[in-house]
DNA sequence: ACCGCCGGGTGCC
DNA sequence: ACCGCCGGGTGCC
């Protein structure tokens, strides 16, 4: 979700999104030393989403005049138990948005409340109504959540002191305190139970909408010319990243969610102010679906914007024969080099001879290669990643100029100690070696690394092991040759544990797996012992889990600009977009309980909420039945043929058990989807492509209904209506059935319908026009089009046809014949909307007929474009039939929302469960006229 | 006076 | 805290 896309002006059906997060705020409240065993007390996976509000209760906060924390009215804070605490073994904290402690749950109800937290019975949260002048003591609201088994044994705890909750508020206590709609800190005029503000999918996704980046393909002025360092020129859409990129970096407003008042900064999400100015976070998300240059313009990034939009100084050498350093750069060894100290970062990690330096780096950056090549091992998961060496000789033997290489590097060192420069050794690749002596000066001359800029100069780029290589090789290509920068490649057994080592560096590279086993092994990770100029995760995404080890080795690290580089930003909920805001340090969502309590709940309560007046249960859960009735509406739309075959629908069982029942909504997508209907599936909200079913009648793509499984494992939940979800119970469907050479005899003799008469009417009088004319006939029921046929041959057109169920072969012969100019070829081709591929090329027509609209607009596009496209001379006219008054208006409606959808700022790409089944629903609505 | 009352000292857990 | 509580000073009216 929260992705922007902004496609080719084609629209829809885009080849290329590129888009773009950012966020601000920086919290750097995490101390160094914490990092290491911090016992993250939100990582205890309980399932917050079950959580239901028990009561409320007012108390009293005391001792505020020892802490220094304070509060506004109307803010939220947390309860922390204090085990250790001598005075009251009870004791219970309260801390405010920062962390800071402003004071004490008052002991007669901290006692209920230690036990009752102690023992999970319910998550406590707090509100201080007002009083925040108040020098001894605050009252509290207090909000209990918990599994509703839970209930009761909070319910006697609290009436065993003495205490009475009071029953949450009906339908008013969602998220309560998170003022999106308000918007703000106010005075509080609160009543007991507090003004509960309810926030909707729509609001948050506004709000979230203003961190990113309005990037206007169209708006050439936003673009910023790559560095010229970087050797390959920059695509438009990668200088528009490039100067969005920068303009984060650099950015000095305040991050979402907070407003200056009165010279204070408040959050209007938790009510918490400060007086000093929350910082900003500089960095972002950038999520590309192609992997179309995220790579380039992260090292365009890199090389442009040092400090304050200024490039980072680096050396240029120029010399005749030299050797460029990537994933390895040597040093002047402890003394025994005789090495100019100035200009020379070249870094060793061990003080041994040198020409084994080298070859240990080279371990440690080749055998990525050559796993990328070779199938054994780029199959192997990242998780599969090991620290354990293949031996040497089966690695060089997988790279055949290896052995060279290394003489070579051995050969560059003597040349280092030769000159006295240990500028360059390792292995340059075939291109720059060409560049290098295109250059051709035999002086070195190294311009001076302008150091004057203090604060950390590396960047750390940490990437799944499978990309590794991607990335050093993007360095090698893209960089001129004539620039020296320091990359070190962190990884590998001998990878270097000295932070100075790396601090020297441009760039350090290293993988997640890496990262996480550094993290979780006592406190020797040089990677969380430095402060970064940057850390760039790619395949952000990566850090989904926020229980995983390399999610939290990933948000402990320390760095002054953060960006998320993903293909696949959000996947299925809100929950995935915690790990990434947090590791953007994204305030107050460090935290994952101000998480859940400011974004999460609100959300999904409202969600619920907002399905009270269409329910979820009669739309939903007959999704499947509603798509048969509008599919023969559609048929019938067409021709009333079509609906002959599908008469199984209408066999209303009554007594039907719900396996029954349940093999009934199977069948029926099945002939849903067989008939051609262009169905969408509700995860990428794309046309279908390898179409499986659910146990629950629910249809997506194969691999996007995989992904949510293999995501969301070992509870994996149909993103349409959350009912259990399992791998062997998907059903796969064909899309077409195969009609095609079984031409259905039909038993009813031939008819007309409108829509044919009115597309026979419109061939025969082009005919007349130009008699060379060719046309697409498109629809998406291949009966239909065989239907078509018989009209055709009567008033003697020749055609061709290309139907999904076609072999290859006939498609290629279909398609040669078509596009012939010669006499007596075919004018006219009958086309199944989803058959072929993107690159089928039809550019001999100049005429569509489509004969019935599609759900999604992409998938007439992507028709369209096969005869609009590069190579097509003639103008084209497409002709739509649309029956009125029918659903298919109504469809052209739906049509009309997604392209403006698609086109507009931030589109939905990957909206959430909700959202999904939202969008359903009121698509449903609008095609029956609700 | 093993009380009441007064008023100063004091104050989270 | 413009409270409560504690404990010392004090003691008819």
């Amino acid at each position: 979700m929260f992705s922007k896309n902004y496609g080719p002006s084609t629209g829809y059906g885009g080849n290329r999104t590129y888009s773009c997060y950012s966020s601000g705020d920086v919290d750097s409240a995490l101390g160094f030393e914490d990092f290491l065993y911090t016992d993250d007390t939100s990582g205890t996976d309980e399932d917050l989403d079950l959580f239901v509000l028990f009561g409320n209760l007012r108390g009293n906060v005391v001792g505020l005049r020892y802490y220094t924390g304070v509060v506004n009215n109307n803010e939220m804070v947390a309860l922390q138990r204090e085990p250790n605490n001598p005075y009251d073994k009870n004791a219970v904290k309260v801390n405010n948005v920062n962390g800071d402690q402003v004071g004490h749950i008052k002991k007669e109800l901290a006692a209920p409340l230690a036990y009752i937290i102690d023992n999970k019975l319910a998550r406590v949260e707090g509100i201080v109504p007002y009083g925040a002048k108040n020098a001894f003591t605050m009252p509290i609201q207090m909000s209990f959540w918990g599994k509703e088994e839970n209930k009761q044994a909070v319910l006697d705890r609290l009436k065993m002191h003495g205490f009475k909750m009071a029953p949450p508020l009906k339908g008013s206590e969602l998220g309560f305190g998170s003022n999106l709609l308000s918007g703000r800190a106010g005075p509080s005029y609160s009543a007991p139970g507090h003004t509960a503000v309810q926030m909707t999918t729509e609001q948050l996704k506004s709000e979230f909408d203003k961190l990113f980046e309005d990037l206007k393909e169209d708006d050439k002025t936003r673009e910023i010319q790559g560095p010229e360092v970087i050797g390959t020129q920059l695509l438009p859409h990668q200088k528009q990243a490039l100067a969005w990129m920068i303009l984060r970096e650099n950015n000095k407003e305040l991050p979402p969610f907070w407003e200056e008042r009165n010279n204070f900064f408040y959050n209007t999400l938790t009510n918490f102010a400060e007086k000093e100015r929350p910082e900003n976070v500089l960095g972002g998300i950038l999520a590309d679906d192609m992997g179309l240059g995220k790579t380039l313009t992260t090292i365009a990034l890199i090389l442009a914007n040092f400090h304050n939009g200024k490039p980072l100084p680096v050396e240029k050498i120029r010399c005749d024969q030299f050797y460029k350093v990537f994933g390895a750069t040597s040093v002047k060894n402890e003394g025994d080099l005789p090495v100019k100290d100035h200009n020379c970062n070249l870094e060793s990690s061990t003080s041994s001879g040198k020409s084994e330096t080298v070859q240990a780096q080279l371990s440690s950056f080749y055998p990525e290669r050559t796993k990328a090549k070779k199938p054994k091992y780029s199959e192997r998961s990242d998780s599969e990643e090991s620290e354990e060496w293949l031996p040497q000789e089966t690695r060089i033997e997988t790279k055949k100029d290896l052995p060279t290489t290394r003489k070579r590097s051995k050969a560059s060192c003597n040349f280092q100690e030769d000159t006295g420069f240990a500028s360059a050794l390792a292995a340059p690749s075939p291109a720059l070696k060409k560049k290098a002596k295109q250059k051709g000066t035999s002086s070195i001359q190294l311009a001076k690394r302008d150091d004057s800029e203090e604060g950390p100069r590396t960047t750390l780029i940490i990437c799944p092991l499978s990309v590794l290589s991607n990335w050093i090789d993007q360095l090698e290509q893209h960089i001129s040759p004539d620039v020296h920068l320091n990359l070190y490649v962190y990884y590998g057994p001998d990878r270097s544990k000295d932070p100075e080592l790396l601090s020297r560096q441009d760039i350090v590279l290293t993988t997640y797996n890496i990262l996480a086993s550094d993290y979780g092994s006592r406190g020797d990770s040089p990677l969380h012992k430095l402060k970064w100029l940057r850390v760039v995760l790619d395949e952000g995404h990566t850090i989904r889990n926020p229980n995983a080890l390399q999610t939290k080795a990933a948000l402990n690290l320390e760095a002054q600009r953060r960006w998320i580089l993903t293909g696949t930003p959000i996947q299925n909920s809100l929950k995935d977009l915690w790990s990434l805001l947090s590791f953007l340090k994204l305030k107050p969502f460090a935290d994952r309980e101000w998480w859940h309590r400011t974004i999460q709940r609100p959300v999904t309560m409202g969600d619920q909420a907002g399905l009270r007046y269409f329910s979820e249960g009669t739309v939903l859960a007959h999704y499947a039945d509603v798509l048969g009735v509008l599919l023969r509406l559609r048929q019938l739309c067409c021709h009333p043929h079509l609906c002959t075959n599908t008469s199984s629908f209408s066999g209303t069982g009554v007594n039907n058990t719900p396996e029954e029942l349940r093999e009934k909504l199977v069948n029926k997508m099945k002939l849903v989807l067989s008939s051609g209907s262009d169905e969408e599936c509700a995860v990428c909200l794309d046309s279908l492509t390898f179409p499986v079913i659910t146990h629950c009648a629910h249809v997506f793509c194969k691999p996007c209904i995989c992904e949510v499984i293999q995501s969301e494992q070992p509870n994996a939940k149909c993103p349409l209506c959350r009912n259990e979800l399992r791998l062997e119970h998907l059903v796969e469907c064909p899309l077409e059935e195969s009609d095609f050479e079984s031409v259905k005899k039909s038993d009813q003799e031939w008819i007309p319908s409108s829509k044919i008469n009115a597309l026979m009417h419109a061939l025969i009088q082009l005919r007349k026009e130009n008699p060379a004319v060719k046309c697409l006939i498109v629809s998406q029921f291949t009966t239909f089009l065989s239907l078509i046929e018989t009209p055709l041959r009567e008033s003697g057109f020749v055609f061709t046809r290309l139907d999904g169920s076609m072999p290859q072969k006939k498609r290629v012969e279909a398609i040669q014949c078509f596009q012939s100019s010669q006499a007596g070829s075919p004018t006219i081709m009958l086309l199944s909307l989803k058959a072929g591929g993107v690159g089928l090329n039809l550019t001999a027509a100049s005429r569509v007929f489509l004969m019935d609209p599609a759900w999604n607009p992409a998938a007439e596009d992507q028709c369209f474009d096969r005869c609009h496209r590069l190579g097509q001379k003639q103008a084209v006219v497409i002709t739509k039939f649309v029956v009125k008054n029918s659903v298919e208006e109504n469809m052209l409606s739906i049509q009309n929302k997604k392209r403006k959808l698609a086109a507009g700022a931030f589109a939905t790409k990957k909206p959430t469960a909700s959202e999904v089944k939202q969008t359903k629903i009121n698509e449903i609505k609008t095609l029956i006229d609700l």
